[in-house]
DNA sequence: ATTCAATGTTACCCAATTGTTACATTATTA
DNA sequence: TAATAATGTAACAATTGGGTAACATTGAAT
């Protein structure tokens, strides 16, 4: 596989500062896409779906912390990496940022060079600590990543629908613990939400299908659970 | 609905980290205490008692990982999750760290969105795990575990359908009480139900099929009893 | 509006589990 | 040791639970 070009989101209203880290971020070999508020920006990473996001706080039509939050809607974009570009002077408070999700914050004026080098490091610890900081779990051959919603078995890349993911995620974290439908409907649907039990056994059938039928066991009359005694 | 706030303790010579942490924590819902120097943090632990701990490795005073080893030497801090904060020149650590009894740790900057999941995660896994603990029973070379509906016999592993299962459960968890018949419809297929007496035979007979016969003993006249006198 | 993917529902079929019965075997007592 | 009471065993029947496919619905993307 060829070298991997990260993909960057810069959001800023001032096209100087825009273009500068275009021009850095592309000499570095990154994927740039920029925009010039919060909203477009918001459009863009749900397309674009970067790794990192680099925002401006005060910006015209939407700011940076709110169009920070919605990008966290985003499901894909859960384990991005958003730093904020802040003036000394902006009165934001650094606990607001990190409420809506953001990882870190520069202040400007901004060094070119310095970030530069920071965003590097930023995707070279990325790459060789993701499973250190994620919410993941690995057992056997799965590698089943919640932040991303990304399972792998062996170095087989599988995607599955929410629902499915869930499912599987759940039963996975107690490997070998029998569920009931009711509990892995209240757990996973919802204690309020009025679903058939049979549906349960859809979704089951669904993930057999995609993961192979041996790891989730049938238990008659109990329920369903992740075995991992047949996994090598 | 009274949530219970698990307790945790912060330990980091850097006052912007342990703000930043305290901080998302208290907004998960933790009850946090702070530390910040390895000394400290020893004193809190032995009265706050926490249930993890996160705590830096380099710190003035006393440094974390002698921290940790005494933390550890508390009783009641032998269940605790310790978490390790480190930066990542410290190389030296990792393995000093798990020697004195971390669990796991993490590089810094911190992503304190990335440690949030990660840390609900743990007490999510921890309260499942416990829930199951006690429906375990470890008799002689019998594992009989109810989570799992699985039964081990030295490494052997047998599958019981339900109801079996449910018989050698009901039996061992009173071992060598004998019950009669009706005592072992009334409480395996329930009061209300109303089958003949012989069908416990039939059952009985199918379990000492899959496990030996030696363990279930007969009572002439009056019932079955799971022995353990054999069991070596 | 239209398409497509995800999710939920239903009905049918099959197989494992469970229950019953008849008969064989064992234990107990005279 | 014969009688008889209790239990073991095997074969069979009934039932239940789950797999599956096909269809219906929802919801998102365009």
């Amino acid at each position: 596989m060829g070298k991997k070009k990260h993909k960057v989101l810069v959001v800023d209203d001032e096209q100087d500062i825009v273009e500068i880290l275009r021009y850095n971020l592309e000499k570095e070999g990154y994927d740039v896409k920029t925009a010039n508020d919060g909203k477009k920006g918001l459009e863009i990473a749900k397309k674009f779906l970067p790794e990192l996001v680099l925002m401006d706080i005060m910006m015209p039509v939407m700011d940076g912390v709110e169009s920070c939050r919605q990008i966290r809607d985003i499901p894909e974009m859960k384990a991005a990496y958003i730093i904020f570009l802040t003036a000394r002077a902006e009165e934001y408070s650094e606990v607001a940022a990190f409420d809506v999700g953001a990882d870190d914050y520069i202040i400007k004026p901004i060094k070119p060079r310095a970030l530069m080098s920071r965003i590097n490091a930023h995707f070279r610890r990325e790459l060789k600590n993701k499973e250190n900081e994620e919410d993941i779990i690995k057992i056997g051959k799965f590698i089943i990543d919640r932040s991303s919603y990304t399972l792998h078995i062996g170095d087989l890349q599988v995607n599955l629908p929410k629902k499915e993911f869930e499912l599987l995620y759940f039963l996975a974290e107690t490997p070998n613990k029998v569920y009931g439908r009711d509990e892995l409907l209240a757990s996973i649907w919802g204690s309020d939400v009025y679903v058939l039990a049979r549906t349960v056994d859809v979704h089951i059938r669904r993930v057999r299908e995609k993961i192979g039928s041996q790891y989730i066991k049938t238990v008659k009359g109990v329920g369903y659970k992740f075995d991992i005694v047949d996994q090598v």
